[in-house]
DNA sequence: TAAGACGGAATGAACGTTCATTCCGCATAT
DNA sequence: ATATGCGGAATGAACGTTCATTCCGTCTTA
């Protein structure tokens, strides 16, 4: 229970730490005293430091999936089920500015790389859930006829670029803009 | 003129291994060796390694702005000119695939960092032509009438989407299917 | 109950490696 | 012969990782 607690401690520094300064500005002694732990602690709760980073992002990856899985239901009509993927999407990662950047961190280095190896082979995930509405929707005539990849490029490139706009401050997203922007997304797919 | 060779064929050999490998993979030792020169000579041709990637920057961003200018007229329809600035930036990263890696690697960093907050004060760039573009359709009620960034954002995000997706192969972008993407995007805008 | 012994958790100084940068001797050209 | 350009070994800073040591709670024993 301590020792969950020393460990939950350390992931939490380098997530906030990894967020803001990057993999660069996040030096195993820094995240270390944020933890207020010892430096050599952090080697008792994992191997090393990239085992930490993959862990940490195993499990802000899995939150997200969660948060968004949240009153989703395949029964409903395609369009509402986009919006509320889409617009649950945007508001958890509205909502956690930190994981949003840890993520994007993680994709932009060489563990991210990895990641899409990994991907490339066992095609199961978060993606599931879009791609059955994507395929759905283009069976049933709904969506444009085209490749798969570009109803996601379509879909999630937009929000992406709109929450790095919101994170720099560019951007004030409120809850009717994040309605007119995922329908908006939905008319770049929509057929 | 020997001199400028050997400069080029220091920013040829940074923009390629940092493209390729990421700032963490390229360290100088590496570039001088790509490049055919000693380490210290590249100290001759820029102050220091920041100074030598910021200027990369700057040459790639300049050769992109001024690929995508190029045939475009603003007196043209709104909509042939979205599809002109679309399809030329699409098509020039596809035919300069290292340097879309380069461009990502940078913002994707610290140096990116500071571009964002260059970018805030001094508003006058590539986004020019853009932004006019969209300014003019909002005002003639052919697009959405949403704030600026959300047009910036569901007008590139695909497309820098989709040259991820390019790059690392899984997908293939022919002539056919950029102008759907493109028009697809417009569809995203329009009102 | 009190004293002592024990084991695992925690620590941070020390180590080895990697890197940007500097420096100095050599080569080339005038 | 002198000045300029060049290369790559040398340097020192920064970092991840290790490990001998300390710390602390618990169990044992009288």
């Amino acid at each position: 229970m301590k020792s969950l607690n020393k460990r939950d401690e350390i992931l939490k520094a380098a997530m906030e730490i990894i967020a803001e300064r990057g993999f660069h500005g996040a030096p195993i002694a820094v995240i270390a005293e944020k933890a207020g732990v010892g430096a050599g602690t952090i080697y008792r709760y994992f191997e090393n430091k990239d085992v930490l980073i993959i862990e940490l992002y195993r499990e802000v990856e899995g939150k997200l999936l969660a948060a968004i899985q949240e009153g989703y239901s395949a029964e409903k009509p395609l369009k509402e089920r986009f919006l509320h993927l889409g617009t649950a999407l945007l508001r958890y990662l509205i909502a956690h500015p930190l994981y949003f950047r840890y993520i994007e961190q993680y994709h932009n280095s060489p563990y991210g790389a990895r990641l899409r190896r990994d991907k490339m082979l066992k095609q199961a995930d978060n993606h599931d859930l879009f791609k059955e509405l994507f395929e759905q929707g283009i069976v049933f005539q709904e969506l444009k006829e085209l490749p798969l990849f570009v109803h996601f490029a379509l879909a999630f490139g937009p929000l992406i670029a709109l929450m790095r706009d919101h994170i720099l401050g560019f951007a004030v997203l409120d809850d009717t803009l994040i309605k007119q922007v995922i329908e908006a997304c939905w008319d770049g797919i929509k057929r």
